[in-house]
DNA sequence: CCCCTAATTTAGGCATCCCTAAATTTATAA
DNA sequence: TTATAAATTTAGGGATGCCTAAATTAGGGG
């Protein structure tokens, strides 16, 4: 019933078949080699790990598609980076380092705390109109002033 | 000049032998194995590495404790800890998940999405009153509805 | 002072996950 | 069709960081 806990390099490998199954005609060691930047032997052993796990199907020397187990692993760390990719960007984290720190911490974050960072991009996109507060918050991270204070400093 | 990039684990040795420190008399192996939740050996172990690498001294049977450079590092983390603790309890993460998710990440995240984190919790911790939209997200948390919608629904 | 216990270290292992070099298989092109 | 090139797998290793079991050391009680 409770999911399996998987390892951060096995998600990693399903997430980045999962990734090129919708970009390339097919996958094959290659291609999961140069886009996780390993070598290819690191692939093989590893696609016969998730073979014997019944995440992968792959027939020796042949191409490499995810069972629907390993489509269902896949499909939730998606999930998962793309939420902390929307959430670091509506901190004011640039794209390439959010995307860097996403592919870090998606593995790792309490299924809680992955909720209520859904929950937070979900109240900013959400909003009936876009909030105030965000832009506040984006003045006081270049300038350290609070945008409210009318008064005097 | 650039600071040296340790090990997750390095960093989690610091920053016990750091808070130990503080706490007790006198900072042991044995100390540091329970609160790591690691045996004795592996912190054995781990002291030899960091004495060689100058972090921490630590002679056979005796005391640990940092040098300088190590008590550096284990500042730096400990903030980092500290930051991300009050920036997940501000997002509503309960603190036990908190610790565990902060000891997860602290060690990974980039110095540029560190500093969004640092800026935002101190965008709501000097904000001259207590923000609106903080309590409006909590509540948003909760029932998935926009309080400022004050029209119809 | 000596023994005994508790703490520490040493010795040896294991899991994960990456690598290089060499062997093998597949695919291409003459 | 066959030689050659490219992709893949096999074989063997290494780093990290944890473990258990056994040896060693330190410190307290008799």
């Amino acid at each position: 019933m409770g999911k399996k806990k998987f390892s951060s390099s096995v998600e990693d490998y399903l997430e980045a078949i999962y990734f090129l199954t919708n970009e390339e005609t097919s996958v094959k060691t290659s291609n999961i080699a140069s886009f996780l930047e390993h070598k290819p032997p690191s692939v093989t052993e590893m696609l016969e790990k998730l073979s014997k796990e019944g995440l992968v199907k792959h027939e020796k020397y042949g191409t490499v598609s995810l069972t629907p187990q390993g489509l269902r692993v896949a499909e939730e760390v998606g999930a998962r980076h793309k939420t902390l990719i929307i959430f670091l960007e509506l901190l004011g984290v640039d794209r390439g380092t959010a995307e860097i720190d996403a592919c870090k911490i998606e593995h790792v974050l309490n299924r809680r705390t992955m909720n209520r960072l859904r929950r937070f991009v979900e109240f900013v996109q959400k909003a009936p109109k876009k909030p105030e507060w965000l832009e506040h918050y984006k003045h006081f991270v270049k300038t350290g002033e609070h945008l409210e204070c009318k008064k005097k400093v």
